[in-house]
Order: structure tokens, then sequence, then C-alpha cells
DNA sequence: GAGTGGTCTAGACCACTCA
DNA sequence: GAGTGGTCTAGACCACTCA
């Protein structure tokens, strides 16, 4: 992505400008994920700019992976619903082969007040109630990754355990179908850990198995944190992948 | 980086043509690592299109990283000597606080002959001989990663200990110093491990204790794979950072 | 003040999609 | 064939750097 900061003179090139604009249409829900916004020239003609002028805005747009542009049909708002990739951000591939089918099995699903680190985390106040979600995730139908999912109360307070079950425990379809919060970016922090008890029971393993430790941090729009998500890989088979450029 | 695939007609728009151009003369190493290119006039004199049919050339070449631009003071080939990180792609980083200065121990250097698997992922010649580092990296002065680095004999044939050392164990300096190979990319495989022996000793650790081991090939222009390393992280107070949009 | 990259415009034309 | 995004041009002007 193409990084422009602020000048200190506090100049601001016109299409940073429009960018903003089209921007706060988006978190407004001036239209709705995966549906088209206005043609370049309608939006043109509205911001009254050039279509040139435009289109940089929509080019950055895009590299955030806010829009998806389609040649002779038009920009869309990104959207997780209808994807083709159940979970987009996954990082983990088997060592052989690609990742082909991901099952996703429900746990349980716990109202909990949040502790003084996830609060913080979520920008949230510590003790205010919020949520639970512990799941397998299990490729080719084998049970490789337990996670645990903090929500806050707000804006997830009116959730249950089929509104999770309905969307195949598809986390970020199911925050932007039910809740209008669509995921845009995480950060994970990785780590090699060793656990006992439940979540090595859970994925089959021996006391002493080494595991993968993902701490995932997701925000929404305008960088704010709305999910924490703990997830313990069993990494035997399978490699957290990533690429540096 | 915006992705634009070859139509199926063969179509290949003027600027791609042009950033073809522009990275050949990269590759074949017309202007020098951290010297400037032409300026954009020039290059569209040159090549006869409009400033603007470079502009968008070289802005792609800039996301790739293969130059960097100055506003008022030209574009530059992007190199690794005299990059403020001393470790560009290292992904480590302390629970709390900043990476601040990252020591490198080299424990030894060998020649060795590349074993299938080595080979095949260098594309190099099974059996031809090659060259393993290995070294510490102590952030703090405390050993934290255990490296081993192999590398073809190609283009790598002359190197010795002093050539490492006179670079201060900073290996893509070194290898675009002394051997005009500039890493653009890696990929890492992370894995979460248990490791005995000599390994563990070095970092200080006991037997048992849990060790992120990252893969990571490196490539240089035109993809082609020039560097294997296999690294142990102690994540006791560090962890391996990772955004993913 | 000369030279660099960065922005912005207006207009032409192209590739692609869909009815 | 109408409408979309994608490319390309020529030209004006702006922000920034450096002598």
């Amino acid at each position: 992505m193409e990084l422009i900061t602020e000048t200190s003179t506090g100049y601001v090139p016109l299409y940073r400008q429009i960018k903003r604009l089209i921007t706060d249409a988006l978190v407004t829900g001036e239209w709705a994920p995966g549906q088209p916004i206005p043609s370049e020239i309608e939006l043109a003609q509205r911001f009254k700019v050039s279509q040139g002028t435009v289109r940089k805005a929509i080019s950055e747009l895009a590299s955030q992976k806010l829009v998806v542009r389609h040649q002779g049909k038009g920009t869309f708002v990104a959207s997780h619903l209808n994807e083709p990739t159940k979970f987009p951000f996954l990082r983990l591939s088997p060592d052989k082969g690609p990742l082909v089918d991901v099952e996703a099995d429900l746990i349980d699903f716990w109202r909990i007040k949040l502790d003084e680190e996830s609060a913080a985390n979520l920008s949230a106040v510590a003790g205010s109630t919020g949520w639970l979600i512990r799941r397998i995730l299990a490729p080719e139908g084998v049970g490789i990754i337990y996670e645990e999912i903090r929500l806050p109360g707000q804006p997830f307070d009116f959730m249950e355990e089929k509104t999770i079950l309905n969307h195949n425990c598809m986390l970020y379809s199911m925050y932007e179908a039910e809740f209008g919060i669509r995921i845009l970016r995480v950060e994970e922090r990785v780590k090699a850990v060793l656990v006992e008890g439940e979540i090595v029971d859970r994925l089959g393993l021996l006391d002493g198995s080494p595991l993968l430790r993902v701490d995932r941090v997701a925000y929404t729009y305008g960088d704010q944190p709305v999910e924490l998500r703990r997830s313990y890989c069993n990494t035997s088979n399978h490699h957290y992948q990533n690429q540096i450029i």
C-alpha cells in the first residue's frame, strides 16, 4: 500500500479528501457490502472533481480492500459474505497440498465479564459483559486448531448460539450480516507454547506436545478493535504461512 | 499491491511493457543499488511515452520495493545497504517495548554438499557444494534465535568467514555488497517444535522447551530462490508479529 | 531558481460485461 | 451498443530538495 503522510504544512491532496468522503459513506453504510458504489463518472460529478482524482481515491481504497473493482462491471463494497474462502484470514496450510475444506465445530458460547487485559485490547471497560466462544477448526475433518474468541458486549449484545450456527461458524460473515461489523485487518502475535489439559485433549494430543499459539486482534473501520482471538494450532502436519516483501 | 493479469488476448498495457524495460535495467545492474535512476521525464523521452505512463510503471516498482521514491530528490534503486534496520525481514519483537538492538554471533561456517531437499528448494543440483552458516541472534545481548542458513555454491562460491564478519553478520547487506544479490522477498513457514541438544543449549534453555521454528526461503530478482534459512526462536518473551489485510 | 516527484485536469480510446 | 473500469496523453501547477 502506498503511504502518503500529511505534511507539516497541513496540505492534504484532493484525492485524499475524496477518499475520506467515500470512506465516510462506506462507514455510514450508504452503500451495502457486496453492492456496487456509484461509477467513477458519477462520483466525479458528485464531488466536482475529475474522474482521474476519483480513480486515485478508489485505487487506494481497493488496495486497502475496502472496495473491489471489476472492469466492465463496477466497483463494489468489499464483503466477507459470498467469499470463496470460508476463513479469509486463516494462515494455516497443510505441509503437503492446498487447504481444501475446513470444518468448524462450536464447543461452547458463554456470557463473560471481560478481564482487564481483554477489555484494554478491545478498548472496552474492564468488568463489562462480553462473549466467549470456543470452537475447533478441522481441516479435512481433523481437529487441528482450538480457538477462544472474546467479543465486547457492544455491538454484539444480542447474539445467540443459533446466530453462530446459522452461519456455519463463519464468524466474520456473521459479524457482517448480523451486526454490520466488517473485519478489515487483523494483527497476530505467534508463540510456541506447551499447554496441558482440555486444549491438548480436544486436539487429540498428549501433554507436552508443542503448540503454535496465535493471538489475534481484529479491527473494523477506524482501526477499532472488535474481536480478540487466541488460537492453539497443532503444527505436526500444518504450518503458519507468511510472506514478507 | 495491485495485480493486473495478462488477458487471454495477450494484451499487455504499455506501462507494463515499460515496467519490464526498467526491471530489466535494474536486473542487469545498469543503475546500482542506492543510486538514482533517471528522472521520469528522461525515462519518458527514452521510451517515447508520456510521463504518466512511466509514473505508473515506477509506482508498481515502488510498491514491490524494487525502487524507492523521494519527492524532490529522485527515484532510487532499493538497497539493504545503509538501511536503518539491521535485519530488515526479522519479524520477532519483544512482548514489551520495541526491538532495539540485535547482536549477531557467528557460530560456524562450513562448506557442505546440498542434500536433495535443500537443493530442490534452491533450484540447485542435489549433491552440489554450498555453504552452511550457523549463528545466534541476540536482541539486547540475549541469545533468542538460533539460525542455520544454507546457500548454493553459485553465486556464493568465493565467500570467507571474514566476508561475513566484515558485514557484522548482516547477511542481506553482504549478499548485495559482495555478490550483487538483492533479496526482494521471503516466504516463511512457522511451526511449534521441541528440539533437543545443541540448539536448546545455545539458547540457554532446557530440553523440552517449545521453540518457534521458522523456515524461510529468500528470493531475488526473477523469483529465484537464493537462500534457505531455518530459525529456532525462544518465544518466552518475544513473539512473531504479523499483520493480515 | 532549477530539478525532482506528486497532483489534477480534460479528453480520447481500449478491454470487458451484460442485455 | 451502452456502461463500466483501465490506459494513455499533454499540459498545468504544486510540494519538496538542494545549491
